[in-house]
DNA sequence: CTGTTAGCGCTTTCAG
DNA sequence: CTGAAAGCGCTAACAG
């Protein structure tokens, strides 16, 4: 920042104005050819570079997204953001990532920052612990737009990005029958994050609609969503007087801390025991055995969102109509629950 | 940004001076308790966010980072984020993250976007193919600090965090070595890059340590750095006539890749081939076997550079020293190396 | 075709 | 204790 050189330098030097360089720099039509030559040229020789700040303040517009996540160290939401930046990019719009690390607290701290930084509109996946909606809430009220995406807001009006996790878990649950399974259990995940809750009403009704009894035995939760959360959940199955005859987890990293156990007690998948994640998270297919999943499209779902977003802070505020668009989710069968 | 509420918003309101609500607001001494009261309330009230961008251009300091990797994918990249952001955070200073994709070009555009908007410095882990430094040059040139971490850019002058990656492999193939593997081969990372380069010397000097003939036919060099660029090399390997009896790859994703090929093809790891990785990712202690490997202080680096960096900016540009870190790997041993 | 002026939101002298 | 004015870098009327 400190040697910058700014419009009013170049100016000077040329002893024209302002807004002659300005004009110039910008390709004005009603600046002669031979001053746009001579202030290009010295632009570039002084490696000048417009200040973003300033015409931020004047257009009030920074063409910065804020992005909140709960975290960016798992695949699942470094690759939505890869997809958001793939659409802002050549928009000339900029993403600024937060993570809530899970805290409701500090998901709201994100956004009185990015709201002080004037972030031009917000993609958002909140927390476990978030009930209370009044910050996002607030958004509206400043008439700032707002896509939520996967984890849904329920409740909440805004534009939406969400994954059909219900039917997800349906697809992953009518497989497993198919494979001949009759006691499949389910690793849930965290209590009160909606995609979790759709997951696990998915296993319940799919269960239902075969007739099969549901066995509170046989739903286990799990704390988080990393391998070794997988760990605890799969060791309280196994442990049970009945076993089952399949997992159905709540995502691939549970998945896969279960299959490390399930190898520790020599339990031979998929013959006695088939596994099936949910994410297809780039490691599944590299797990041993590889991993049955649900291929989440996050890529797209972060692409969706943010052209969501644009166009909605480029619309007129008024006689907008909020998406809710759900993404559908895919089976992708490997080893861990094919009957060989 | 649409609706926010101004300081002179606040002023006109309370029919007093702009320059009083300010003062106010920063809580200054010389300003009667009664009218800090009233104007504290009315910002609560009305919700007053003071705008970031007013104060970046007053100041010419914005606060803000600029982070430029070549992925965030990786939980190797993502975690150093995680380290930079833990450190930035409580200083009330923001990363602005921007990904490279290993391409030079977009490495260059990203200098040249973050620099318009004014961030207070840079973090930088270049891309494969960055061999001209000019772009980082210029940097210091306008006085703007810059970290250099993980990966070097030998002969430019700026402060660096790096991971000492010979060490590292020298640990990792004394380990095979003292496991009793004879025929160790390796699996290189990208031409260009120095820390692939400085793990094939660490791999090269302890085989001429102890003497062990180096075969140019059991290094071969892997694409990228994702699991299934593990595959052709492993294969290559496999095809050999005399095979290795251990395998050190140039990092955890190349080795988990490797680690299919040789369950494929029933090869016992690690008593028919021992294999060990680079990162200690943390799918490495869930793969199976479970894979020996180097750990990398990835948090660690991150801290350390955002640390370094916030320095930087708040020193005196002239007699600064640039630092130059070097910090330890570790070697982690599991069942992909250990003889039973 | 070019210059002058005002103002984006804020703080900070300098004057009262 | 408070207000008026200037300026951070830039652009967009409005004048010439």
């Amino acid at each position: 920042m400190s040697g910058s050189v700014t419009i009013i330098d170049l100016a000077r030097e040329l002893k024209i104005s302002p807004s002659t360089v300005s004009r110039a720099l910008r390709d004005h039509p009603a600046i002669k050819d031979q001053t746009k030559v001579m202030v290009q040229e010295l632009a570039k020789k002084l490696g000048y570079q417009p200040n973003a700040l300033a015409l931020s303040l004047l257009y009030r517009k920074t063409n910065n997204i804020g992005i909140i996540v709960p975290e960016i160290t798992s695949y699942f939401f470094s690759s939505i953001i890869c997809g958001i930046q793939d659409v802002l990019d050549p928009e000339g719009q900029h993403a600024v990532i937060s993570q809530s690390n899970e805290s409701y607290e500090t998901e709201k701290k994100g956004i009185d920052t990015l709201l002080s930084s004037r972030v031009d509109g917000f993609l958002i996946s909140s927390t476990f612990d978030t009930t209370d909606y009044s910050h996002f809430e607030k958004l509206r009220q400043n008439n700032i737009p707002l896509v939520v995406f996967d984890r849904d807001c329920e409740g909440l009006i805004a534009d939406k990005v969400l994954v059909d996790d219900y039917d997800g878990a349906c697809q992953a649950v009518e497989h497993l029958i198919s494979m001949g399974c009759k006691r499949i259990a389910h690793i849930a995940g965290p209590k009160n994050l909606s995609i979790a809750e759709h997951r696990k009403n998915g296993y319940i009704d799919t269960l239902k609609k075969h007739n099969i009894a549901v066995d509170e035995d046989l739903i286990v939760q799990s704390q988080f969503f990393q391998m070794e959360d997988g760990i605890e959940p799969a060791k309280r199955l196994l442990s049970l007087k009945d076993k089952p005859d399949a997992i159905f987890a709540v995502n691939d990293g549970i998945a896969i801390g279960s299959l490390s156990v399930l190898r520790e007690n020599k339990i031979k998948v998929p013959e006695e025991i088939a596994v099936i994640g949910f994410d297809n998270d780039p490691f599944s297919s590299f797990s041993y055995p590889s991993l049955s999943t649900i291929d989440q499209p996050t890529y797209e779902m972060g692409m969706l969102a943010a052209r969501i977003l644009l166009k909605a802070i480029s619309s007129p505020e008024e006689e907008r109509e909020f998406r809710h668009e759900v993404l559908k989710p895919e089976l992708v069968v490997r080893d861990s629950s094919r009957r060989k």
